[in-house]
DNA sequence: TCAATCCGTATC
DNA sequence: ATACGGATTGAC
């Protein structure tokens, strides 16, 4: 794809070094020939240091290096992240490497006179390097590791989010793993036709449900590049209509990539896969199989033997072959985003990836983001979602109880700070034998403002960042542009006054089990997850994500303590909150089998007005709007530059942003958590010395590449200077604090 | 006049 | 990051 971006200046310098050095002219290959060999090099003034005695090591006999008659110049990545020396460099094949060094192969070059590690991108009969060229060391693994398609994939991503080809290398590709690779078989069964797959014709049920889902799975069949959002319908088996996709695409012969946030949600795609194809056909891929597994199935992949792969975040850069399809399911999962640089979001791996080779796309979940209300509104995406009445005809009955709990009725319902409508609805569905789920919220949120009269986040009245008060400052602060706040008027309701909010709300599972007596209880939460419950009942206290499946559907789910998931600061709180209630609540049974939710928080707030009325995409709608009236993301493009005073402020100086880019801040943010770095500074005289700050950049969402190009150019020119650091740069964040 | 050192720059 | 080249400085 497009190459990353040089300074004019930087090209001509090493023209003009090129030129002065180089004895030869480029040329043809025949020519290469008389190249300097290493072992003619002229010695070195080393032999005459003092310290070390004339040690004249004989170097290899250079004869025996030649180049290889056919395309003897390999385009080489080096494993290099800084972003002035990410480019491809040329080396020379010597002939005995021919064979092996092949494009995609792992292999060792000799940059700036270390040996690092590196990939063959593509062999050249030619170079257009003025200069000298070294050899390949040698070849790691002749497995072409990589394929043509993720390169440029890769490169996409890298440009996308102002990061190295190399770092994106490293997430796309597993570490090798010797052992494994000689245990997987070679044959590459690409003339293996589709084993049993569903007969195309007859339509699967499930998604005839949805008005346009017939023509999404013809267009998966026929490997038309249709794209679409989904929005599954309550009580909907999600891993059986991906398998399903999955189906299709191998009935055609091609492949499919499906990706779902965590292992657990994995494994129960994997059972649905197991019901649809046959065991041959296809492979998970999660981060948590091991070394050795996760490069086996990534070569079983590679090599063509399984064409349909199901995995977490990081398969969406597996070199699945012939793909129709790439989908995933619940795109608000915080999990889609990579934690390490450059920070690219499986969503817009696949986005990319879908576009880049013309294959269907499928984003889905219950509920719906921002962005891909942004992709449907933007008309790049179609709709793929249920009619109301089947809806209306799954959901369980919803209703909201206010946060005030339990006033004065039930002694046992109060104890568990449970409301009597929610007590209700538990005891009821106990007693018709179903089992009652209890989301609760994790714990441990930072602490945040919020209006004292309406709860919502409180957002400064400049930039509308969140407003919080760190342990420093007694004035409410703004966390993006650091803008003081001393008198506070609610945006949403005038309110003036404000409050703490995510403090407190602990529920226990004992508290609920002395609420029920003699009723089985279960938790599931943090380490200790349970995938399923019998269809008894039990009391069965989850936190959002970990909620095991109910084999027949829940028959009650009391979502508790809302108010605080609601009043993070985080910039998509409500969708969040919205996107948890609805992975809950779709596991209840629906109202016509007696299924009920109750929801902790005051039923008038948009999030809880789109659970009652299952409508994420209203909420999605209204989300997106607010968001482009206030300038959040996706509505336009921000940029992230972290890191300590001094990088921040000098990169903001160096950098050339195009035009109508807005900077908000600096502003100081609290210190990375994680392993903290010891013996960083000496002298503990001054506390400033580990200070960090960020400033955001925001600009229309237009301008998005304008502004990441300017941004690889500023970060170029500081890493190939010295004494420059480069701070942290996130485009388009997706934690917000 | 030579060598040790400092900068700046490229790294195939 | 290093490693190298060219400029600079210092001592004979």
């Amino acid at each position: 794809m497009t190459p990353p971006p040089i300074r004019a200046d930087r090209i001509s310098g090493a023209i003009a070094g090129g030129q002065a050095a180089a004895q030869s002219q480029p040329g043809p290959v025949g020519q290469l020939g008389t190249v300097e060999q290493p072992g003619q090099a002229e010695p070195t003034a080393q032999g005459k240091h003092p310290a070390a005695p004339a040690e004249r090591r004989p170097r290899q006999p250079a004869a025996t290096k030649r180049p290889a008659q056919r395309l003897p110049i390999a385009k080489v990545a080096v494993d290099i992240s800084l972003s002035h020396l990410d480019r491809p460099f040329d080396y020379l094949v010597p002939a005995d490497l021919d064979d092996q060094a092949q494009p995609g192969a792992r292999v060792r070059v000799r940059f700036a006179g270390r040996l690092v590690d590196g990939f063959v991108l593509e062999r050249r009969e030619s170079t257009e390097h003025a200069g000298r060229l070294g050899y390949l060391e040698r070849v790691i693994s002749p497995e072409p590791v990589l394929t043509d398609e993720i390169i440029d994939l890769a490169r996409a991503v890298a440009d996308r989010y102002v990061g190295s080809l190399a770092d994106v290398l490293r997430l796309a590709v597993p570490p090798r793993h010797a052992r494994a690779e000689a245990s997987v078989a070679d044959a590459a069964g690409s003339g293996c036709a589709a084993s049993q797959g569903s007969d195309p014709l007859e339509l699967p049920a499930g998604w005839a449900a949805y008005p346009a889902g017939k023509a999404f799975l013809a267009a998966v069949t026929r490997g038309a590049p249709a794209r679409a959002v989904w929005q599954a319908a309550p009580g909907e088996d999600w891993p059986a209509r991906l398998a399903e996709l999955a189906g299709a695409a191998d009935a055609a012969g091609r492949g499919a990539l499906l990706l779902v946030p965590d292992a657990r949600d994995l494994m129960r795609l994997e059972t649905a896969l197991a019901q649809t194809l046959s065991r041959d056909r296809y492979v998970t891929l999660s981060a948590d199989l091991g070394p050795s597994e996760r490069y086996k199935r990534f070569l079983t992949i590679r090599r063509g033997h399984a064409k349909i792969v199901a995995g977490t975040r990081a398969a969406a850069f597996a070199p699945v072959a012939d793909l129709a399809l790439v989908a995933m399911f619940d795109d608000g999962d915080e999990l889609f985003a990579e934690p390490r640089a450059p920070y690219p979001h499986a969503r817009e791996v696949l986005m990319m990836r879908s576009a880049a080779i013309g294959c269907a796309l499928l984003v889905g979940g219950f509920a719906r983001t921002s962005e891909s209300q942004l992709l449907v509104e933007s008309g790049w995406a179609k709709e793929l979602a249920a009619t109301r009445e089947l809806v209306r005809s799954r959901m369980p009955r919803i209703q909201a109880q206010g946060d005030s709990y339990a006033i004065g009725a039930d002694s046992a319902a109060s104890a568990a700070r449970l409301s009597p409508a929610a007590f209700a609805a538990a005891r009821a569905a106990l007693q018709g034998g179903a089992p009652v789920l209890v989301q609760v919220p994790r714990r441990g949120y930072l602490p945040a403002l919020a209006c004292a009269q309406c709860r919502r986040p409180a957002r400064c009245r400049r930039c509308h960042g969140p407003l919080g008060v760190s342990a420093s400052q007694r004035i409410p602060t703004c966390r993006w542009c650091g803008a003081p706040e001393t008198h506070f008027i609610c945006g949403a309701c005038g309110g003036t006054e404000l409050r703490s909010a995510g403090q407190g709300a602990e529920r226990t599972a004992e508290e609920l089990g002395r609420a029920f007596p003699g009723v089985t209880l279960v938790t599931s939460a943090g380490q200790k997850i349970r995938d399923t419950v019998p269809n008894r009942p039990a009391i069965v206290v989850a936190t959002p994500g970990a909620e095991p499946i109910a084999g027949d559907g829940y028959g009650a789910a009391l979502l508790l303590d809302g108010g605080v998931l609601l009043s993070r600061p985080e910039l998509a709180a409500g969708e969040e909150t919205l996107r948890r209630w609805m992975a809950a609540a779709a596991l209840v049974r629906p109202a016509s089998r007696g299924g009920r939710v109750v929801l902790g928080v005051d039923g008038l707030l948009p999030s809880a007005q789109a659970l009652i009325r299952w409508d994420p995409v209203w909420h999605a709608a209204a989300e997106l709007a607010g968001r482009r009236e206030l300038g959040f993301p996706p509505a336009v493009a921000m940029a992230s530059l972290s890191g300590d005073e001094r990088s921040v402020l000098g990169a903001l100086t160096d950098l050339e942003p195009p035009d109508q880019v807005e900077v908000l801040g600096p502003v100081p943010v609290d210190s990375a958590p994680g392993p903290g770095r010891p013996g960083e500074s000496g002298g503990g005289e001054s506390g400033g010395a580990d200070d960090k700050v960020r400033v955001l950049l925001r600009t229309a969402a237009s301008n998005r590449r304008q502004l990441a190009a300017a941004l690889r150019v500023m970060a170029a020119d500081r890493a190939a200077r010295r004494d420059t650091a480069t701070p942290r740069i996130q485009l388009d964040p997706s934690a917000w604090l």
